[in-house]
DNA sequence: TTGAAAGCGCTACCAC
DNA sequence: GTGGTAGCGCTTTCAA
């Protein structure tokens, strides 16, 4: 059978409505969009009709001719892991109150999947487009700009703007990172985890770590890195790799939590004590990371405050208000795997 | 300034395309719907135009005006804790390949939510909607079989499928977790963690696990629960009242990961000994349940399965295939918190 | 191979 | 308060 009856069924129309109730296409139009320019014994039998034939408006249709479409974009580098999905979460509940639709999009880091996807999101002629990052191949920036409406840059700051931004500081992270770590007693740092090239932030917080050693006149971070998704698997078998080749690397900076849950996994298997012998700082505060053991300290974005933001911005923007950059705040979580000198000193 | 300049900003049309290469509208639609039917050299010029332009075609107007409109709709109960994020992602990446785009909206495990959201998804006329579970409110129900277009339920299966499923049985998922339990000498289980009205799926579960305590002549299940998202902090709360009031459990069922991951941090602050005095297990295998420690025995849903499962059964149900219901396996993983027999075992 | 014309379902504007 | 009319930008016949 499938779906073949579908031409034959008859989703009901505004028309079909109006027909029914004895009253203008116009007039049910109305009676949805403003309520009080209909007699309302005239909208108590429109809304019966409705209901009794499982009305649903045609928002395309509505898109089409009215000035706004009501769709959201939402384009995201990835949904795996709690990276963004929270983020998504939060400013979907955000938009929902305005009747505003999250049409999603992951990129998965490609960028050309990303030029592909915007220019896709776009042809919704949504009324606002978020997205991860603030660094685009030029043709997305091209797009975007083009399209004439306001875009939400989440998670990063800094650089270019195509237009609002709602993010951290990464630099600043990464070395927020590495002055904890210098201030625990570490001296020789490795950073452990997945850095693809398409993503810019874990680069920002790495240069970020760097530019603080350096600082400190302490050695160069050793990197072990892979282009694959983070995961415990993968810091773990990195782990492994830098004990046996950098044996004197005392602190590890994981680019998330999960990679350092794999870090751990591999410490312990060699016996070192942590955080007295190597100490590991993760990024992104995942739910488990104060029930590991030793619990991770960590980065924790206000990922929940991001998503908040960004749907005010996007109904202030709707709204014409001006653009503007909003620098969000991070905290550094320090919890046992770092904590190496007294409590009275953290 | 804010988007003042929207009104005046002309984005480009198919029109204006076919006005800037001298050819009909018309052409420049077969241009792209069906490029071998135009001359080469014309077909040159009209993507040459596009391009300089930055055309994005407006998916509105040919949804409206097509037979199809190239969106699915997707709903979920939750994005927290990757519970459906991977869903979302691998469901959305097998979508891509055919150009449909994913309308996202969350309900909350929130039923009056759940017939709005539905109700605004399928005003946008998607070729197809995709569902998380078989158990809804009447309303929904009726809108989507009123909708005449293709319905996929996830994650769960069992009683009444509006049209096709892809999921698994949770019933047998509870059964598993108790007979486990059981088989490795457990006999005082206890059921903690989030339990929501409106979530079906922990309740089979939860039944599951039951008739199996029933069946082995074992005392009930105690339940310790609550009406709001699981969490560590939830789970280490309900533990700690489980602890006082019911000090005879000597195994609890997580209705997570992330809630037995506070249940394990409240049994060794109290000092009980894991899997020794008591075990844990939980439910959904999180990325960090290998790196607790004692590592976590739960069951392991087959997430990308049921993504993949499932834009292949839109796919087929758009192309006219039948209805159909798969259920999918799932995997008891053992690790250290219920492993209290000798290795050979398990 | 190309074009003209109708219409998808709705909103917006202007009469009444 | 209510209805007529003209599009929104595209796809889809049907003619040329």
């Amino acid at each position: 059978m499938g779906i073949a009856d579908k031409e034959t069924r008859n989703v009901p129309t505004l028309a079909s409505i109006a027909e029914r109730v004895g009253v203008s296409v116009n007039t049910v139009s109305r009676a949805l969009r403003a309520p009080n320019t209909v007699r309302v014994e005239l909208r108590r039998r429109i809304n019966a009709a409705m209901e009794e034939l499982n009305y649903v408006p045609n928002r395309l249709a509505g898109g089409l001719s009215g000035t706004r479409s009501d769709i959201v974009g939402v384009v995201v580098t990835s949904l795996y892991y709690s990276e963004f999905a929270s983020i998504v979460d939060t400013l979907q509940s955000g938009l929902l109150e305005q009747d505003l639709q999250v049409m999603l999009a992951n990129t998965r880091y490609n960028p050309d999947q990303e030029v592909r996807l915007v220019r896709s999101i776009l042809s919704w002629r949504p009324a606002a487009v978020a997205i991860i990052g603030v660094d685009h191949p030029p043709k997305v920036v091209e797009l975007l700009k083009a399209s004439g409406i306001p875009i939400i840059e989440m998670w990063d700051v800094g650089g270019e703007v195509i237009d609002t931004a709602v993010g951290m500081d990464h630099a600043s992270i990464g070395a927020a990172q590495a002055a904890h770590l210098i201030a625990e007693g570490y001296a020789r740092l490795a950073f452990v985890g997945s850095l693809r090239e398409n993503d810019r932030r874990a680069q920002k917080r790495l240069r970020g770590a760097e530019a603080a050693v350096v600082a400190a006149g302490l050695p160069e971070i050793v990197r072990f890195t892979a282009q694959q998704n983070g995961s415990p698997d993968l810091g773990e078998r990195l782990t492994h790799e830098l004990l046996e080749q950098r044996p004197e690397v005392d602190a590890i900076v994981c680019n998330s939590d999960v990679v350092a849950f794999g870090a751990l996994r591999a410490l312990k298997r060699r016996g070192r004590r942590i955080p007295g012998e190597i100490g590991v700082i993760g990024f992104g505060d995942n739910e488990a990371s104060s029930c590991v053991s030793p619990s991770l300290t960590t980065i924790r974005p206000d990922r929940e405050r991001i998503g908040k933001l960004t749907a005010e911005a996007i109904l202030a923007r709707i709204n014409d208000g001006a653009p503007k950059t909003t620098v969000v705040d991070w905290e550094l979580i320090i919890r046992e795997s770092t904590r190496r000198r007294d409590s009275q000193n953290q």
